[in-house]
DNA sequence: GCGTATTTCGACATCGATGTCAATGCCGAA
DNA sequence: TTCGGCATTGACATCGATGTCGAAATACGC
């Protein structure tokens, strides 16, 4: 049953050879994998998640079509691959605390909130095509759906623990839920982010951002005393 | 080449005979049609709409293959069928108007904003398998996704004329502009309920819709001279 | 310029869901 | 009970994307 080996024959499967080699390890390994990457990419733009084939991908790479199944298992790993690098953006984007170490800074609150939703938004204008993906195909994978769940806990995250501290120094009522609050503010700031910039809802670039800045900070009852 | 009549042949096509004689007209074919929406829901729900299978909803009913297709064109014509029925709750529930005829009700706009709010998340519970499976077909189907788009836009103009109207009585600040700040408010509560009830987040019943309807308000400035 | 490790090639087998159709079954009206 | 419109049946053809594999090509150390 297991290996033997005939004199002549090549020896092993195909596949043996590659899980045995590893897949693309020398430097011209890994510009055919980077090569794959981007065409994916560009046909996942172009075509949709769904309507994406393996045919298309390796046509603009200009490769075969077995070349790529000697990178990626199938056309799902591929775009989870893609993801990656764009969730990692994303989570950096969120992950920027809110907080401030200084307890000084009180009042700058509010600018260093601004600051960072237009970060979050900038990054979604970036990468909007695939994060218009990412919620399609959070639908039907599950690895991808855990990655969209986790972009949304660290955000929803960051959030309460900015609503607390506001709390802590009486800034923010204490009735208000940070836990809920913050899952309506992630809400808000990331639905509207998929309608303006996944979906092409126009809006005035300055007046949105203003404007959901100023909403943020009235929804949990934030007043500055200026 | 229109129909002949061949004196023992069948005459036509399965095909021609079904679009001729329309499809499930009589009691026994309302049944029947009725039949399937109902196994389709069911196997739609247990399975997903990608992974759901022809096959699966004609056994669940226990008729044969063939019978599905005097109903419905494909597994997508189902889909839209039943989505339609939800489609129509949501829109209702979505319609009533916030403004009220009365002018002189000018403080109860907080309770009619709640109560509408309400209704809108009860319908989102009660049909919320449906609506997560929208979410994920509005990605793949143009014309469910312009269903998706239709909800939207029904509820973002349902806020922005109140919000209009709030600020003709000088109840909230006439810098805000309408449509933006209408369209986060429906972010924010479309987004929060896609999460509670359709992806399962879970929350305190109570404290989620009184948290949701303090930050609306918040949100738009509007504070009550309670 | 020889040999081995690694990558590429592309024709081909596989596969499962979809949709079709000719034949048969059912049912109410005459 | 018989007739004809209407509905059901299920085996079958179709189809296109996926992933495989034996063999050829390329790189590169020696």
């Amino acid at each position: 049953m297991a290996g033997k080996t005939p004199s002549a024959t090549p020896e092993g499967t195909a596949k043996a050879r590659r899980s045995q080699y590893g897949r693309g390890v020398s430097e011209r390994g890994r510009r055919m994998r980077a090569l794959l990457l981007a065409s994916a990419r560009q046909v996942f733009e172009r075509d949709g998640y769904l309507d994406a084939r393996v045919a298309d991908i390796v046509q603009l790479a200009g490769v075969s079509h077995g070349t790529f199944y000697t990178y990626f298992d199938s056309k799902l790993e591929v775009f989870r691959a893609l993801i990656n690098e764009v969730s990692e953006e994303v989570v950096d984007a969120l992950t920027v605390p809110l907080g401030g170490d200084s307890d000084t800074s009180t009042s700058d609150f509010a600018a260093r909130l601004d600051l960072s939703n237009r970060r979050f938004l900038d990054v979604y204008r970036k990468n909007h095509a695939m994060l218009r993906l990412m919620e399609q195909v959070a639908t039907i994978d599950p690895q991808v759906g855990e990655q969209r769940v986790f972009h949304r806990r660290v955000h929803v995250e960051r959030i309460s623990a900015s609503i607390r501290k506001l709390q802590g120094r009486g800034l923010v009522d204490r009735d208000l839920d940070a836990r809920t609050a913050a899952a309506a503010l992630a809400a808000m700031v990331g639905n509207f982010a998929y309608y303006w910039f996944a979906m092409g809802e126009p809006f005035d670039e300055e007046l949105a951002k203003a404007t959901l800045h100023r909403m943020w900070l009235g929804a949990i009852g934030y007043h500055d005393a200026r």
